[in-house]
DNA sequence: GTCGTATATATGACATGTCCTATATTCGGT
DNA sequence: ACCGAATATAGGACATGTCATATATACGAC
């Protein structure tokens, strides 16, 4: 139910229209929240029935008409509350979790290719929060040069604050989780996966709390 | 659609009833994976219909009878199969990093209540999973003294890897969410949240991988 | 004595999200 | 010449999950 607050949050920056937010979604939020094309162009209509967004129609010469759309002040508000609102705790989903809490059926092998699946998974990713950095730097040096005034490049750089927050939180768990992955493949490979041994692991993390 | 092995997993240990599923769910995989109790019944349900549990209706004096379900060998098959299968991409939502996308327009004191708020769930969980470590500590302590022979044993202290290996999951990811919260907040504090202190901070990170 | 909680299962209504498809045009590749 | 991808919006069907509520009984707290 956030996917509103979402589309909202995008629409303070500058119009778009719901193929650029798709894009906008893809390609700078991907790694903590995805969001269905349909059910964008379904959440913009239902914004626009609440008056929180309008839309104004821009035709173009060789592409279908772009609808696009803007924030309304009402939308402004109903954003800003939302923001500063306490948090709806979070439900957990976690698959690969759920297969190795299992780990005693999976047996030897299967433990192994699940965990180096995942490895991959966690490189992959970990190479394009890097690539992410690379374009976020590369812009925004382009950004700078372009800018007219020092408040332009004051806001600018204000905005680049959340998605750099955001992309450490992804590096820093990403490695969390990839260090905690190759500490289990290498505790099977010694044959240390054991009950006492990871008793023993988590004391050494939970007597430090 | 991983509740159907979720539950199918819990059913290989012994047979149990939709309440006590619910039960198992929530004192055990509740940091990883919660299930609604309506869609804990209507998956036993399905997973009847398609002959992957039955249940036997047991009778008692003063509570309501139970559906006590076991799991069959179609059952057995299904859930093997699945452990081994690649995992299906993960659909990360995140609202607390949404609403941290936005930062700039949330303040510099919405910024601060957002972060304390989430660091005494943090905390909140962690010491959650300090609990959950001594009971099963006080479990298995118990279990070990009860247990009739060697090979009960060997069966219990294997099954109680999978449970430890996802709590150590969660306590060293929590470890690491809480570390980057405090993080932010002292950034904020010496007024170094800002663009070219985060990515300073993402290189020191990145440039390491 | 009444209220809430625990045990135990189950359904209706609803919210949310995903998949597939339709429409229409242009551009680039094989 | 045809096929797929990109641009752009949208709806039907379906999957999945959540909330509230119903039923029935017993036990402890106030």
């Amino acid at each position: 139910m956030s996917l509103r607050y979402a589309i909202l949050g995008f629409l303070t920056h500058q119009p778009y229209s719901g193929y650029d937010i798709k894009r906008g979604f893809d390609s700078s939020v991907r790694h903590f929240w995805s969001a269905d094309q349909a059910a964008i162009y379904r959440t913009l209509a239902d914004l626009e029935a609440e008056q929180l967004v309008e839309h104004e129609r821009v035709a173009q010469q060789t592409r279908p008409d772009r609808k696009l759309y803007h924030i309304t002040p009402a939308g402004v508000a109903e954003l800003d509350a939302w923001l500063v609102s306490p948090a709806a705790a979070v439900v957990r989903r976690e698959p690969l979790l759920l297969k190795l809490f299992f780990t005693h059926r999976l047996g030897a092998q299967g433990l192994s290719a699940v965990l180096d699946a995942e490895l991959s998974a966690v490189d992959a990713e970990l190479a394009e929060f890097k690539t992410i950095l690379g374009s976020i730097e590369h812009d925004r040096a382009a950004m700078l040069q372009q800018l007219p005034n020092a408040d332009a490049v004051d806001g600018y750089r204000q905005a680049l604050v959340g998605p750099l927050i955001t992309l450490t939180n992804g590096v820093r768990l990403g490695v969390a989780y990839r260090d905690w992955l190759r500490g289990l493949k290498q505790a099977q490979e010694q044959g240390t996966l054991t009950d006492t041994a990871m008793l023993a692991e988590l004391h050494r993390y939970c007597d430090a709390l």
